[in-house]
DNA sequence: GAAAGCG
DNA sequence: CGCTTTCAACGCTTG
DNA sequence: CAAGCG
């Protein structure tokens, strides 16, 4: 250690603090610069002194009781003393970090899933590294836990490794992903603790830290509070920033108005309260929450915004507000009076008359947005919404418990990526999975549209065995919405268009794996399948499905009709099989697909369907159906990666549509394709 | 979610 | 009138 | 043919 360049003797400090990131809206471009994987997570630094250890939070508390776990793994490192740095995070089986499970873990106090990522060592057995260069502490990091972690498959403490250069790349694929961030460091730094310009963080979206003032009372049916009402301090003034309503669990939602009802007060905290806010119950602004959001709207308050945790690990006074923040509502006056909440009229009477949410600036969008509270009309209208024109029902209820996703918010998605959805689910014939009392209560299957679904929906006539049935097509927006009224979690669509119903314009392969079988045998067998298709002279685009599995879809003029190309498809997916039969099967079967893949070649017959893209699934976790383009098939993706809450930050760094081609490589099934595929010339 | 049925 | 009940798919494969 | 499948 004394022949470490940089490395000084001395005592091991009684109380460390941490190197801070400052935020960048790009990543540093440059081999000086290491780039890590931003974790979402309690940031902390672990003293361990003659195998006692201690966990300390960002804001300098002893946090050592709340990681058993972690503390008994690091008590047997093979060091004397040391000072390391890293984040405590709850690791999902595809890599991905997340804060709120992070704290139902804790909360819980089940800990044992959780894992410390070290990413920088201060100090080891008497020595201080912080003039040590990054990647030279990184590397005695690096060996550490190395020597430490040599006989367990599943390490509580890990190394955070890092890639050199490629910075701009790095944090562009992290996007894609539907990740938080990156972390940029210079190769050569000192540790310096505080915020500095040697550590770099750039998000994916806008994510900030807000002081909780005050909430509302919950809509029909509710329970705990409605949505809670943000503030920073701007110098020495509390500003208003706007509201959240979703992203909290029930349980956590119930837990978190324990905690404010506590702290209710009778004044409102802002020196210009928001303007209409009825019926607010304001609080002493202690409370943090991290909450990402889609922008900042003129009035300085968010838009989209989506609740990400309590941050327990930071003092209410460094709450500033963000300098992105419009300076607007800062010089605005107060119009209407400060309300204290006294049961007016009805409890449900307490109805916030309109969310600032409907600015100029958001209205950039191409499609015709109007999302908007409806106002308090004596007591009938109350609790309504209307998103693109079209009246929502119970726009509170939630829909997806563990996320705190409402009706009204599953309308905002799907006209937030409106111009993304349209053109791949337009003018087809639909079923629905529809949910109204959301994914955990009763769902069933509909392909008729009966009474139950607005008449402004079109409906095409389609012959069936016995006479004619209606279906349902979208070709807009509110059309889309129209659906969600109608509680459909899941759209799934033909393979044809309403004005060739007989002649698929596209054919679904669907894989379909066992329940053992892995993400690296699923995707080798996309390959195959991709090559084998190829090989016929057609082109292939994969779909994960938000579910265990993997779609390709293939782009065809349309020329055949059912019956013919449902042929031309079992053939290509025996054929697959005949060749590897022991990882695929072509039989539909559950008993035969022990430990294979099934090709779902089923997809492709008259009146069958397959998930739309960008459609959410009835799932956990609130999966969506998602194009991707071949390169991004590999050991990063999971089916069921992106959800309501993280799609828009992928879609936010796509630098193009990864099916931009398909409309370019739509083929004819030839009869020499069939012939090739082994059938018989028509 | 919405219409029909029931007390 | 308000509360409860009922309904909301189906064709093809497989053994 | 009934049962299973998505
Ligand atoms: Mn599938
Ligand atoms: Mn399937």
């Amino acid at each position: 250690m004394a022949a470490l360049d940089g490395a000084v003797k001395k005592a091991l400090p009684q109380k460390p603090s941490a190197a801070l990131a400052s935020a960048v809206k790009a990543a540093p471009e440059g081999d000086d610069w290491l780039h890590e994987i931003k974790f979402d997570g309690y940031r902390i630094l672990a003293r361990l002194h003659k195998g006692d250890v201690q966990l300390i939070s960002r804001n300098g508390n002893d946090w050592t009781r709340k990681f058993p776990e972690i503390r008994h793994r690091l008590e047997k490192l093979a060091v004397q003393d040391a000072i390391l740095d890293g984040e405590i995070i709850a690791l999902a089986d595809d890599g991905t970090s997340s804060f709120r499970n992070l704290q139902e873990a804790l909360s819980a106090r089940d800990t044992r899933g959780l894992v410390y990522q070290l990413f920088d060592l201060q100090h080891l057995d008497g020595y201080n590294l912080a003039a040590v260069p990054l990647q030279q502490r990184k590397e005695i990091l690096h060996q550490l836990v190395n020597a430490a972690n040599t006989d367990d498959a599943s390490p509580l403490v890990r190394y955070t490794d890092h890639i050199r250069g490629h910075g701009p790349e790095f944090f562009g694929q992290s996007c894609r992903l539907g990740l938080e961030g990156i972390i940029s460091k210079k190769i050569d730094s000192h540790y310096r603790t505080g915020r500095g310009t040697i550590w770099l963080k750039a998000k994916c979206a806008n994510q900030e830290e807000f002081l909780i003032c005050g909430y509302t009372r919950p809509n029909g049916g509710r329970k705990g509070f409605g949505s809670l009402l943000l503030g920073a301090w701007h110098g020495d003034e509390l500003v208003y920033t706007g509201r959240v309503g979703t992203g909290f669990s029930q349980n956590l939602l119930l837990s978190l108005y324990e905690r404010l009802r506590e702290l209710t007060s009778e004044e409102c905290p802002f020196p210009s309260p928001p303007e209409n806010e009825v019926g607010v119950r304001w609080v002493t602004p202690t409370l943090i929450a991290e909450v990402e959001f889609t922008e900042w709207t003129r009035d300085g308050v968010l838009r989209h915004s989506s609740f990400r945790g309590l941050r327990e690990d930071k003092e209410p006074a460094e709450i500033q507000l963000p300098e992105a923040a419009p300076q607007h509502a800062q010089v605005k006056k107060p119009k209407a009076v400060a309300q204290t909440a006294k049961g007016a009229q009805t409890a449900k009477g307490a109805q916030t008359a309109k969310v600032a949410q409907t600015t100029e600036a958001a209205q950039t969008t191409k499609v015709a947005q109007t999302t908007n509270v409806a106002p308090a009309t004596k007591k009938a209208r109350v609790n309504q919404a209307e998103v693109a024109g079209v009246r929502l029902s119970n726009p509170d209820r939630i829909l997806f418990p563990d996320q705190g996703i409402t009706k009204l918010h599953l309308a905002q998605y799907y006209e937030d990526i409106a111009e993304w959805v349209l053109p791949l689910i337009s003018n087809r014939p639909l079923s629905l999975v529809r949910c109204p009392d959301g994914r955990t209560g009763e769902c069933f299957f509909q392909k008729h549209p009966r009474t139950v679904i607005s008449e402004a929906i079109p409906r095409v006539d389609i012959p069936e065995k016995e006479g004619t049935k209606p279906y349902l097509y979208v070709t807009a927006l509110p059309h889309l919405i129209g659906l969600v009224q109608a509680g459909a979690l899941e759209l799934h669509v033909w393979g044809s268009r309403v004005d060739k119903l007989e002649q698929p314009d596209q054919l679904v392969f669907d894989l379909d794996p066992a329940a053992n079988v892995s993400l690296k045998e699923i995707f080798r067998v996309a390959f195959e399948l991709k090559q084998r298709i190829e090989d016929l002279g057609l082109a292939t685009f994969p779909r994960i499905t938000g579910g265990k599995g993997l779609h390709l879809v293939v782009p065809l003029v349309p020329k055949l009709e059912w019956e013919e190309a449902k042929n031309f498809c079992r053939a290509i997916a025996q054929q697959a099989a005949s060749d590897d039969k022991t990882r695929l099967t072509a039989n539909m079967a559950k008993s035969k697909r022990h430990g294979k893949t099934f090709i779902d070649y089923l997809r492709n017959g008259r009146s069958a369907t397959a998930i739309a893209s960008y459609s959410t699934r009835a799932r956990p976790g609130a999966p969506v159906a998602v194009p991707v383009s071949w390169d991004e098939v590999n050991d990063s993706l999971t089916p069921n990666r992106y959800t309501l809450e993280n799609l828009r930050r992928r879609l936010g760094a796509l630098q193009s549509d990864p099916w931009q081609e398909f409309e370019e490589a739509r083929r004819p099934i030839t009869s020499k394709m069939l012939a090739k595929a082994g059938l018989k010339k028509t």
